[in-house]
DNA sequence: TTGAAAGCGCTAACAT
DNA sequence: ATGTTAGCGCTTTCAA
């Protein structure tokens, strides 16, 4: 099929010289149209496709990005770290750059670290920042620039992410107003992770703007394991909340089976609402009311930051992507 | 922190020659004891590491796989491929090997071929085959070795795959022993994926061993998105199944939520049943029996298969994973 | 506008 | 056991 045709099989069969092929087909340089146009027609001819490997030691980049994902218990399997790497693969693909992928348990940087010592990715992209910075240290000594979904805890970081915090405020704020009698409960994951801060930032803003205290006893932050979630389901129900905020769809599907096993009704006893949305809290009956963040989208406009600047164009230091309130029957 | 030492900076500081260095290191052809322990100090203190893009270029491989995940509807959300996905990476990081994603809509072979063109995967991975082996045929004709997860249309691929038909059939016999009054139902996704036709087949088998012929009114093969879905239950209600079988978690989630919609109780009903297992099934009140397939452990085998095949050794034609039965609430 | 030649960092064949 | 050298396919300086 593709016998390995390479620049110097072009220049020979043309009578030209590899210089000229090269500048033909990347397009720096002058070269005459003639000459450009019989390259491109001959090119195409042998099938040409350049061997990148040269073209990266040559050039001293490699054309791939690394996605550092969370390979955790209970966000190993969450949807959006699926999304947004589909979403990145994509866009990267149209750009003729790869994915690598650098699956990471717990804040370990040595696969990171391996792939950084490598020098196989010209930039990577951290989708779930932890509060430590660990990695965004590590890659900064490196020089190797780099892009986080989320608040970073280095502040220069370039940053992109879905508004959390605005959204979080949003639907919060939605839920005071039309609440049932009975205080609004909330149930967040670990605080190691940056967006499960801003979560909550969010949800501070909404209730303190609606001019009363932040609940103490029917707000749980730090929740990790079936155990500690279960505790804080009881906990919330023996105080008689009317409603309950999840803080993703994981926490949310566990809140709504667990509800269903103890014979609580949604909404008719209690309203169940998520931060973050996924196919499976729409399945449920009744759906669930949740926040829209696209990840898929995100993963695109991620890529998009971080191959702009790689490619030397400057970028802005933070990006906000909106948000949709989907407003289903586990609330109304 | 790291300068980018290469290989010439140790010989020259040891003043000795830069091949000595390099098989000191790989390990390839002789060097005295004497002479490799000071040049291991030496790249220790300066912290060396290679650059894997020259050594690929010079090597002519690229120490990357490529993993060819689906991206289409419902699939895309499926936690078998990122936990697979994530199997393989780490195995790989395990070996020095990076892990390349290619996302492929509807079996586009775009991104496949665009990879393969850049020669910058050494070999492929398949996470979901299809019928009609477009890919298989590709990567034959460019001589790139790969391995499929779940039969392939070329007999000739090597495969590897959790024992989903035995695993189907075995747990087909148990419901069939521990029925109550009334037909098993069976709902199967989209017969392009082979993994669909291996559940079949499974359950074909157990129903013929038990003598009986396999039901056409009550089995649904290639049911795809949810309305198809819908229709296919609500028949499988009216036909007064006893259980339902669903090809795969997704679908099951549907299945017991459209269930608890319209007040269908599990198991006092209906049973209910998955052929593949995820954390989210485990969640439901009442837990649905499943086969448990490892997808992790399933993605790190068949990196393994793969890498041992690049690396000269020769592999299983097909290999064969286990699989466990999960029994629970929802069969009982 | 075009070409010759050097160089990217490593491996490996060949020589000593 | 060690060194010399060529070469992998591309980009890029320098010259013409």
């Amino acid at each position: 099929m593709n016998n390995n045709i390479k620049l110097d099989d072009i220049a020979r069969k043309l009578g030209i010289s590899q210089t000229t092929v090269s500048r033909a087909i990347s397009g720096k340089g002058r070269v005459s149209e003639q000459t450009r146009a019989r390259v491109l027609e001959c090119m195409r001819e042998l099938n040409y496709s350049p061997n990148m490997i040269a073209k990266s030691f040559s050039e001293n980049r490699t054309y791939n990005i690394g996605v550092v994902i969370p390979m955790d218990d209970m966000e190993s399997e969450a949807p959006f770290f699926q999304n947004c790497l589909m979403g990145i693969s994509k866009y990267c693909g149209l750009r003729s750059y790869d994915t690598l992928v650098v699956a990471t348990e717990k804040g370990d940087v040595s696969q990171l670290r391996r792939v950084l010592d490598s020098r196989k990715a010209d930039g990577i992209i951290i989708t779930r920042p932890l509060q430590d910075g660990t990695m965004e240290k590590l890659l900064a000594d490196r020089g190797v620039p780099y892009v986080t979904v989320g608040q970073s805890a280095d502040m220069d970081a370039v940053t992109i992410d879905s508004a959390h915090k605005e959204g979080c405020c949003e639907l919060t704020s939605y839920l005071l107003m039309n609440n049932k009698p009975g205080k609004i409960g909330l149930i967040i994951g670990s605080m190691d992770q940056t967006v499960n801060k801003s979560r909550y930032e969010g949800f501070v803003r909404a209730i303190e703007s609606g001019g009363a205290p932040v609940p103490n006893k029917t707000v749980f932050l730090g929740v990790t394991g079936e155990l500690q979630l279960r505790r804080a389901i009881d906990d919330l129900l023996q105080r008689e909340c009317g409603c309950i905020i999840c803080g993703d769809d994981i926490i949310c599907m566990h809140v709504v089976n667990m509800l269903a096993a103890i014979g609580k009704s949604i909404p008719r006893d209690i309203r169940v609402a998520s931060f973050y949305n996924s196919m499976y809290l729409d399945m449920y009956s009744p759906p669930i009311t949740a926040l829209s963040f696209k990840a898929g989208e995100l993963g695109a406009a991620t890529a998009s930051l971080l191959l702009d600047m790689l490619e030397g164009r400057d970028a802005e230091h933070e990006t906000l992507l909106g948000f949709e309130m989907l407003i289903r029957r586990s609330t109304m």
